[in-house]
RNA sequence: GCACCCGUAGCUCAGCUGGAUAGAGCGCUGCCCUCCGAAGGCAGAGGCCAGAGGUUCGAAUCCUCUCGGGUGCGCCA
């Protein structure tokens, strides 16, 4: 029977058989009644030896059921005996009970694999509505690499998610309502006036950088010199908007660049002014967490300038947090925290499940509060996954790279993808998990080694393709629909088994991913399925019985199915990374 | 001082809602191209999972403490 919430997970098959066989045990008095089954897992065995998969079925209810272990492991074998997926089931340990899957089990997960871009794809998300919010940049100028790690890691578990069967949107935070945008802006001006033929007076503090000089003649071509003349207050309102908004049109640039498509753009600017803050502050009032208040000092480093003051504060101990946060200033102006929880307000009443807020390292201070807002506008309804992403160190040469924006070395989104291509920076930036640092060496993410894991995941889906152009000159039917409908009986070579085991975990590695928010792990699982194919293929050169191409059609046939089925895995866990499955390499 | 993250092979890192003898790459030693792509593969050496307690049938994984590293800590976004 397969199981519908998780289609073709070989492992949700066979964990659904042995629950079932534990509730036939409790109905037939083996086992009492009412034992709770969630603790029960199938998986496969660290060592290949102990079968294709194992339950720990046996020990988990050992307690619960009054029994030992391996009486109860001996009638759960008896019972799976009887389905014909399972070969052998056999005790061993402390306990387990090790499955052994009938030749036709594997046959079933490569047809499936080869029926259509679907396998592996689940429908564990139910459709819940997730919003990912990732990068976020101020717009004051181009991406930097500095937020390349969170853009890219965002931007898979995005995927990875909708994969999973989730409602996914993509959200982008425009922090245009804070002071840096009028600085933007009087950067822009002074451009605006060496466009129109005076000398610009880049203060400190300004941004210097040139790509603001073609924003400056833009404003010349839409305003003339009518601004020249003007105090700031005129100036500074109309500058504003058109500064932020071709910022804007970069940051969509650079992130086109590396795939990235937002689906809502979330204007910061749009919460003041509106009675948008206003509500969200009243809807917490409501429930008592808004109170007038003089925090403490923070301990141990106590800033020079301290000095008690009354403020209005947000009572974010009662979810959680530290301390209670300020939401306005001594002065009666909203602090930065306030836009952000009528942001987050408006995230929990368009109706999401779950929100997912992909931030820095250095944010890890506004987690608790962050959760805290949440919790306490949702009711508990809508979990808040804050993900932090670690630094990304570079090198080059192997020697760290260190960058600066006086010294012209300041590295952004836009250099990466032009020095080492969209597929190199994803697949890089995702080597490692989202918490850990990472680096990036410019060298070796262009090698072309095992090394270099992307190249290592292509090479083995171009060897595929290599391999079915070959077969289609010599006259085999290539297309998975074909390939589908081959016997497979004629592989049973241990190198080939271990391919197909790990073709099989892909669903149930998804799922994990998708669970955990955790994309890292489909780039380690393509490298080690990568790696079963390269060692199949090299069986292949000292044994021709292991070689994809046979004389014989149908045997042709299987084996190419078998590799075809790998290379369709390979592309769609490169899809949920986004990066390109390349067919040739050459 | 407090909070969060991290500590696994010489180096860089995986390790599933707790499962059996802890894995991979690099580096080191020795092998494999008249052979579908050797840009690969095979084999070997290398570990007190920072340390100490605890929970459990069972702990790298969960809890407590200690040590070591990173990040952050009112009116900055």
């Amino acid at each position: 029977m397969p199981d519908k919430e998780h289609p073709m997970n070989l492992f949700a098959d066979i964990r659904l058989a042995v629950t079932d066989a534990l509730e036939a045990m409790m109905a037939a008095g083996e086992l009492p009644a009412g034992l709770d089954l969630t603790n029960v897992t199938v998986e496969p065995p660290r060592d290949a030896g102990h079968g294709d998969m194992a339950t720990n079925a046996a020990m988990v209810l050992a307690k619960p059921a009054g029994r030992k272990p391996r009486d109860i492991a001996e009638a759960l074998a008896t019972r799976l005996a009887e389905d014909g997926r399972i070969a052998a089931a056999e005790v061993a340990g402390p306990g387990f009970l090790n499955l052994r899957l009938a030749p036709e089990a594997w046959h079933g997960i490569l047809r499936a694999a080869l029926g259509g871009e679907g396998y592996g794809r689940s429908t564990v998300g139910q459709g819940q509505k997730v919003n990912v919010e990732y990068v976020s940049a101020n717009p004051t100028g181009p991406i930097h690499v500095g937020h390349t790690r969170g853009a890219v890691y965002g931007d898979a578990l995005a995927e990875l998610l909708a994969y999973a069967g989730h409602d996914v949107t993509r959200e982008y935070y425009i922090n245009d309502g804070g002071a840096q945008v009028d600085v933007v802006a009087r950067s822009v001006f002074e451009r605006y006036r060496e466009a129109c033929g005076q000398s610009p007076e880049i203060a400190e503090g300004l941004y210097p950088g040139e790509y603001l000089i073609p924003v400056g003649e833009a404003l010349k071509a839409e305003y003339g010199d009518s601004l020249l003349g003007q105090p700031e207050e005129q100036w500074l309102p109309l500058v504003r908007p058109f500064a932020t908004d071709r910022m804007m049109d970069l940051i969509r640039a650079d992130l086109a660049a590396v795939g990235i498509e937002m689906d809502v753009y979330f204007s910061e600017k749009s919460l003041y002014g509106t009675g948008r803050i206003e509500a969200a502050l009243e809807e917490l009032d409501g429930k008592g967490l808004i109170y007038r208040g003089v925090l403490e000092p923070p301990k141990g480093k106590m800033p020079e300038d301290w000095e008690p003051r009354e403020q209005t504060l947000f009572r974010s101990t009662a979810h959680g947090d530290d301390v209670d946060r300020p939401v306005r200033k001594s002065d009666g102006a909203w602090t930065y925290f306030a836009p952000d929880i009528a942001y987050h307000y408006d995230k929990i009443e368009r109706g999401f499940d779950q929100l997912i807020d992909v931030l820095g390292a250095d944010h890890g201070g506004y987690v608790k509060r962050l959760k805290a807002v949440v919790a306490a506008l949702s009711e508990e309804r809508v979990p808040l996954d804050v993900k932090l992403c670690q630094i990304v160190r570079l090198y080059k040469n192997g020697e760290p790279f260190k960058m600066s924006k006086r010294a012209g070395t300041f590295i952004t989104l836009a250099d990466l993808v032009e020095q080492v291509g969209k597929d190199a920076v994803r697949f890089h930036m995702l080597t490692r998990k989202n918490d850990a640092p990472l680096d990036f060496d410019f060298d070796k993410v262009l090698e072309q080694s095992k090394e270099n894991p992307v190249f290592y995941v292509q090479y083995a889906h171009a060897r595929v393709h290599s391999v079915l152009r070959k077969a289609a000159e010599q006259g085999v039917e290539v297309t998975p629909e074909a390939l589908a409908r081959a016997d497979f009986s004629s592989l049973g070579h241990e190198a080939e088994l271990k391919l197909a085991r790990s073709i099989a975990e892909w669903p149930r590695l998804v799922e994990i991913a998708a669970r955990t928010h955790e994309p890292h792990r489909i780039a380690f699982y393509l490298y080690d399925l990568a790696s079963d194919f390269h060692a199949l293929w090299n069986r292949g050169n000292d044994e021709p019985s292991l070689r994809f191409l046979q004389d014989d059609m149908a045997t042709a046939q299987a084996k190419i199915g078998l590799a075809r089925a790998a290379a369709i895995v390979i592309a769609a866990g490169l899809g949920i990374l986004g990066v390109t499955p390349v067919e040739e390499m050459r």
